[in-house]
DNA sequence: TGATTTACATACAGACATGTATGTTTAGTT
DNA sequence: AACTAAACATACATGTCTGTATGTAAATCA
């Protein structure tokens, strides 16, 4: 077929990158045959091996070009148990928002059996949620050194229950599509993070002790 | 082939289910194909046709050979907080000791793209999650009745927290093989629970409000 | 004690999916 | 302007999986 222009073949491998994420999405990365993806972009098999070595290297570029849920804030926050709070409900109003993101959260926690080529992207995953688990930890142990944090909360501890929270209620979040969780899941996280708070009459308590 | 006797044939079915059960977790359950299984299991797809419709049978079956991971005591309990952490982590216990549990639930939570003949089961696990989450606001709702639970904790937000705290644990604490997380998983449960129960200085303080 | 099922094994046909090889224009390059 | 290689489409060979049809020997039954 006719050779394309640079910036054409760029933007057909866009289209098949999210094509790829649609059809993933609805019909499990098993499942799905390169030439339904094919289809769905408008071009052949042909075009899709041109672009990419099979089915996981379109899955990598699926997931790199959905960038990461959340993202917090720099770690010197003034507050942060208000930075995780803002970038946990960040990451959920982006589902809501972005079809694209919401997909790729489909496929990865729910549309991917993660075996044989797709073992290290589940290694991958975990590295990602390590990554998360540093920087909440970072975030608790911020609130301690600025007294912010709930008495008798150990941060690391803190940062995994946030982290278990957070994974868990993705998955949820996106199984319970009319299920009336959704709704709730904002308030939730909101209590989450409040209860690790260290309360105002606590905080004025401690102050004066340390004033006195 | 010979006819085998009832109770021979009965043992076959069984050995098929766990059988499936090892490859459907090593595998994969879409990539997983019956003649795997019916390797594994010492027969042929034959005797696996004749026992199960096709996969998605054989896949409920695995399910069902392998109960609920936690079951909470009866409502009435005393101390509900400290039911609900001992049913949590008697799940956890069990996923440690019980081979067949924990392959059971890789399958369900990694190695499954709930797609096709499978959507419904994603609909059945939503549905245990609902009883999980019931139960649960149930034991929260006694620790109110009761005095235990901490001031200003909604009993049902407190629930969904729980139950996604509960999701995310036990996806997490499958994929951290060697990783570290599994070990303090434990510990994770405790401070979560402890952190709904009311103070003893607070009890002490509400007992005396109440009796004065 | 036949007759009938049962509990499988074996055989077969059809449907796909994958990977690669090859063809075909045209955008870049020199 | 000629040449090269990019950006695909098309064609093909191969393997694998599924579902079903058929065979068969023993268990169960009347």
């Amino acid at each position: 077929m006719a050779r394309k222009t640079k910036a054409e073949a760029a933007r057909t491998r866009d289209r098949i990158v999210s094509c790829a994420r649609r059809v993933f999405a609805r019909r499990g990365v098993n499942m799905a045959s390169l030439d339904e993806v094919a289809r769905a972009s408008g071009v052949t098999r042909g075009a899709v091996y041109w672009h990419f070595n099979g089915k996981s290297d379109l899955f990598m570029a699926v997931r790199a070009q959905t960038g990461p849920l959340v993202s917090f804030e720099p770690p010197r926050e003034k507050d942060p148990l208000e930075a995780l709070e803002r970038g946990l409900i960040g990451a959920l109003r982006r589902l809501a928002r972005d079809e694209a993101a919401r997909d790729t959260y489909e496929v990865m926690l729910w549309r991917c059996e993660y075996v044989g080529e797709f073992a290290d992207v589940r290694r991958d995953l975990m590295e990602a949620g390590k990554s998360f688990l540093r920087q909440t930890e970072a975030l608790y142990r911020n609130a301690v050194r600025r007294g912010m944090l709930a008495a008798g909360i150990d941060p690391r501890t803190a940062a995994l229950e946030t982290f278990c929270l957070y994974a868990g209620m993705l998955k949820i979040w996106l199984a319970d599509e009319g299920g009336g969780l959704r709704s709730r899941i904002e308030k939730l996280i909101r209590a989450h993070v409040a209860s690790r708070r260290r309360s105002r009459v606590a905080t004025r308590r401690a102050r004066g002790s340390m004033k006195p």
